[in-house]
RNA sequence: GCCCGAGUGGCGGAAUGGUAGACGCAGGGGAUUCAAAAUCCCCCGCUGCAAGGCGUGUCGGUUCGAGUCCGACCUCGGGUACCA
């Protein structure tokens, strides 16, 4: 009997769906269309095992609708732009460019073994002059519309390097090249107004039913709308130009446990005061310090100075308050200052105990209300407690009553406002690197900022200086610096000007890309009639940690295209639905370096503790996500190569739930190759009992037949349940379950004693349930025991409702709850039979002990319990 | 710090509020073989001679019945706006 072997009948079965433009996605209207699409991959260089398991599940919704006769687009490209690639470049030398462009033809050429139901014909990167041009265009619409402008914004400065870092090179701190502690700079930046969408962003998310719940929540959160009021705190002897201190409350109802009022380090007072006060300044240049990351700010040591300016509480113009300054209060959030009531606010409560300010309780618990000492009340906002000096409300309350009973008092007189703020920010896009779409202004002495014409788009990257590829050696951006690139005309007066020298967030290139897929090779953003017959996503596939950003600013850019006339109305929410994966985890290995800084390891270069190479004993941190800058990635290419994609695909998708995160081990692999090779087997042992003149003398013979016995009704009832199983578990992503199934079932089929013909069946109609998980498998049986064209065209499997009809039921007996005995009854007995049968049985009469229950539940098809 | 998840045998995991451990891995036993590999069959939560008892991160609650629902906590993971 010849032997399973992937690797002749997989690239054989990849040439005859290529041949056949299988995977071609056709604009057919009569047909409804399904657009299926995973997150696109950053070109690392090498496929994971993270990649296989995201594609694979795209690629079984992709194979499973088209077998139901969905026309289907399934795409794939490259999301190019990004600091590693400029890292590498710095590193190892080299061009960005190249060592992209080499990593994408390495990865496609991983990838393609995979043997993926992909349009390959629609193919791009974003770092593509074609893709990136059409990006420029959109940003000149939106510019146009009104959605993007600059403002002074935040970021990470080496003092050292002389350059702006990412949050990621940001180390406890200090740069991560120079080791020099890292400060908060303003520079002028380019922002996108997603804020002037927040509310539909938020109120969208309601409409999205087939998104993970936890995603939406996550987004609701980070919107973030709160109402609260907005009230000013008159200065007393300011500072020149300043006479209040405007302030946002969530908690307004708080107002008479006020102790002190807060300003950011960035607020316009902080700053006056800063230019006359050298301890103002040097405390705020100690504020300025670490990175920009709200992980960074709100775990840090909480600061405060008093600037001995004080503010008059609205309500008792007696009552004077300190103004702070304190280092963990954002300018980029409501007005940049707070009061501070440290009986009800944990971070307050600290700062007060720091400064020795004074803690007023406004509320206490209703039972037993002790006054706040170290720990702050802060009971959940629905909780009535009893107030101490309510000023517009009932002694006891709660405190949303006491809030907006806060709110409408100072409305009236005149002591605030009540106002919605939320907590998303701008989108600020600018980046000071050169791998990114480079954003399509001028600056001109006379015009100012313009936008440069559509006609001169792409707004290319400069490949080389002075006939030289660019030297990434250097720090910083070598945009900013390259002797020609910057110089230009002004589009508007024609007069000598200069680029804009930053790229735009990689983040931009990602948002509108799924649209793109749709008209690939257009010569504008969009092809409005393609998108309106492929657009919306019907499925989104990707990883968790793109809850937030990823999803939520291609949401918006769904609504900016919109405007702009890139997208139809149709397509502002761009993902019907959406599936997020669990990610694949792997243990990360280290040694130190002579400054003690981890130097990661790949596990490939690591054995029994002990790197390969060298035999130096490694240390292990326990898994997380894999990551190109932890290295603790596996290469799928080892596993395709001695075990074929087939085994490499079913194994990512049986041992773990899709959603879940599932740890890489090997083990699991080889147990996939004997199940595959098992099932491969059973093929070949059906064509030999057919008869010596092959399939089409058996078919002539009518050899089709039901032979109908006893065997021949077991084995089909059984089929019909897999084919209801595997159906259910691919809908529903639960595609662990459907390997489960279709394990059981080879089991059954492999012990089964019913008739060639029954067999036969039921091994076609196996591989084609197999078919969207092993394709190469499938279509190899399928052509084996005579199946009609490809199996990758065939109609999915329909399960007979008759078949799956059970005559009998097994009713389990539990006695308090506890499972003590069972019951085989037909399906249909009535529920007063089944209780006589019940109490007859030997475990209930045991226990009963000649007494009566005391209460005796049947559901019908379920379970029995007897109460005693 | 804040927001969102997840915790079930030796391991990966299954289970519309209704028999906890499907299916697979590892392990044990057997068949086949001169022998081995491969393959096939059987056993396999813990504890107990047994009847039974105990078991889904911990502690409480709701229910005839809780892995599933509610509350508090512990541990791990994701995000935290310049990693993608």
């Amino acid at each position: 009997m010849a032997r399973y072997t992937p690797r002749e009948t997989e690239p054989k079965w990849q040439a005859a769906w290529e041949a056949d433009s299988t995977f071609a996605a056709r604009h057919d209207p009569a047909r409804p269309k399904y657009y299926v699409l995973e997150m696109f991959p950053y070109p690392s260089g090498r496929i994971h095992m993270g990649h296989v398991r995201n594609y694979t599940m795209g690629d079984v919704v992709a194979r499973y609708k088209s077998s139901c006769g969905f026309s289907v687009l399934h795409p794939m490209g490259w999301d190019a732009f990004g600091m590693p690639a400029e890292n590498a470049a710095m590193e190892r030398g080299g061009h960005p460019k190249d060592w992209t462009y080499s990593n994408i033809a390495d990865m496609r050429a991983q990838m393609k073994p995979l043997g993926l139901s992909i349009d390959w014909s629609r193919e791009f990167a974003t770092c593509d002059p074609d893709y990136y041009g059409q990006q420029q265009a959109m940003f000149i619409d939106m510019l146009h519309a009104g959605l993007v402008y600059r403002k002074n914004a935040t970021v990470n400065w080496d003092p050292v390097d002389m350059t702006v870092l990412a949050n990621e090179q940001v180390i406890e701190g200090k740069g991560w090249r120079s080791g020099a502690p890292v400060e908060r700079r303003e520079l002028t930046q380019w922002f996108f107004k997603i804020s002037d969408f927040a509310e539909d962003l938020l109120n969208a998310l309601d409409g999205l039913d087939n998104w993970p719940e936890k995603v939406k929540l996550m987004q609701r959160n980070w919107i973030g709308k709160s109402r609260g009021l907005q009230m000013a705190f008159s200065l007393i002897d300011p500072p020149e130009g300043f006479d209040r201190v405007e302030v946002y409350t969530t908690r307004p109802d708080t107002l008479m446990g006020a102790s002190f009022l807060g300003i950011s380090p960035d607020h316009p007072l902080a700053k006056a005061l800063e230019r006359d006060t050298p301890e103002i300044a040097a405390f705020c240049a100690e504020c300025r310090k670490g990175g920009t990351t709200e992980e960074a700010i709100e775990t840090a040591e909480k600061l405060g100075y008093d600037t001995g300016l004080r503010v008059r509480h609205p309500f008792d113009t007696a009552w004077e308050l300190p103004v702070y300054i304190a280092n963990f209060i954002l300018m980029d959030y409501g007005t940049g200052a707070i009061f501070g009531c440290p009986a009800h606010d944990q971070r307050d409560l600290d700062f007060a105990r720091k400064y020795g300010l004074p803690v007023t309780d406004t509320f206490v618990a209703l039972e037993n209300g002790q006054p706040v000492e170290n720990e702050a009340f802060v009971p959940a906002k629905s909780e009535p407690v009893r107030w101490l000096k309510p000023f517009a409300w009932d002694e006891v309350a709660t405190g949303e009553e006491a809030v907006d009973a806060a709110i409408r008092f100072c409305e009236e007189n005149g002591a605030g406002q009540g106002v919605t703020k939320f907590r998303l920010r701008d989108w600020g896009l600018s980046r000071q690197r050169y791998w990114g779409c480079p954003i399509p202004v001028v600056h001109c002495e006379t015009c100012g900022v313009v936008p440069e014409k559509k006609e001169n788009l792409p707004v290319e990257l400069p490949y080389d200086e002075d006939g030289k590829p660019i030297d990434f050696s250097i720090p910083g951006n070598p945009l900013d610096r390259h002797p020609t690139w910057r110089d230009c005309t002004c589009p508007t007066c024609g007069a000598p000007a200069r680029r804009e020298t930053d790229t735009m967030d990689t983040f931009v290139d990602s948002s509108w890309y799924y649209a793109r897929f749709t008209a690939p090779h257009a010569a504008t953003p969009t092809d409005m009639a393609e998108a309106d017959y492929w657009m919306n996503v019907d499925q989104y596939i990707g990883g968790i940690e793109h809850a937030i950003l990823h999803l939520l600013y291609s949401r918006f850019f769904a609504r900016a295209m919109q405007i702009t006339g890139h997208l139809p109305q149709k397509a502002i929410e761009p993902f019907d639905a959406l599936f997020t994966q669990g990610m694949v985890t792997h243990e990360i290995y280290l040694t130190r370096d002579a400054n003690g800084r981890p130097v990661y390891h790949l596990p490939e270069d690591v054995e029994a503790g002990k790197l390969k190479a060298t035999g130096e004993m490694v240390e292990v941190i326990p898994s997380a996500k894999m990551s190109k800058s932890k290295k603790n990635v596996v290469d799928p290419v080892n596993i395709i190569d001695s075990f074929g994609a087939d085994t490499a695909r079913w194994f990512v998708l049986s041992d773990s739930p899709p959603e879940r995160d599932v740890e890489w081990t090997a083990s699991g692999a080889e147990a996939a190759y004997k199940h595959l090779g098992r099932v491969w087997r059973i093929a070949p042992g059906i064509v030999d009992e057919m008869s010596e003149g092959g399939i089409a003398a058996y078919e002539a013979e009518g050899a089709g037949a039901d032979t109908g016995g006893e065997d021949d009704l077991t084995l089909r009832r059984a089929l019909h349940k897999t084919i209801h199983d595997v159906t259910i578990g691919i809908e529903s992503f639960g595609f662990n379950t459907s390997v489960a199934k279709l394990y059981a079932f080879t089991n059954i089929l492999a012990k089964s004693r019913a008739s060639l013909p029954a067999r036969r069946e039921a091994m076609l109609v196996m591989a084609q349930l197999m078919a969207p998980m092993t394709p190469h498998l499938s279509e190899e049986i399928w052509d084996m025991l005579g199946g009609q064209g490809l199996i990758s065209r065939a109609a999915w499997p329909q399960a007979d409702p008759a078949m799956l009809v059970e005559d009998t039921v097994t009713l389990p007996i539990q006695i308090n709850g506890k499972r003590r005995s069972e019951l085989q009854v037909p399906k249909d007995m009535s529920k007063e039979e089944v209780e006589k049968l019940a109490l007859a049985d030997d475990a209930v009469q045991r226990a009963l002990n000649g007494g009566a229950p005391k209460k005796l539940i049947v559901v019908p098809g379920r379970i029995i319990n007897v109460v005693i």
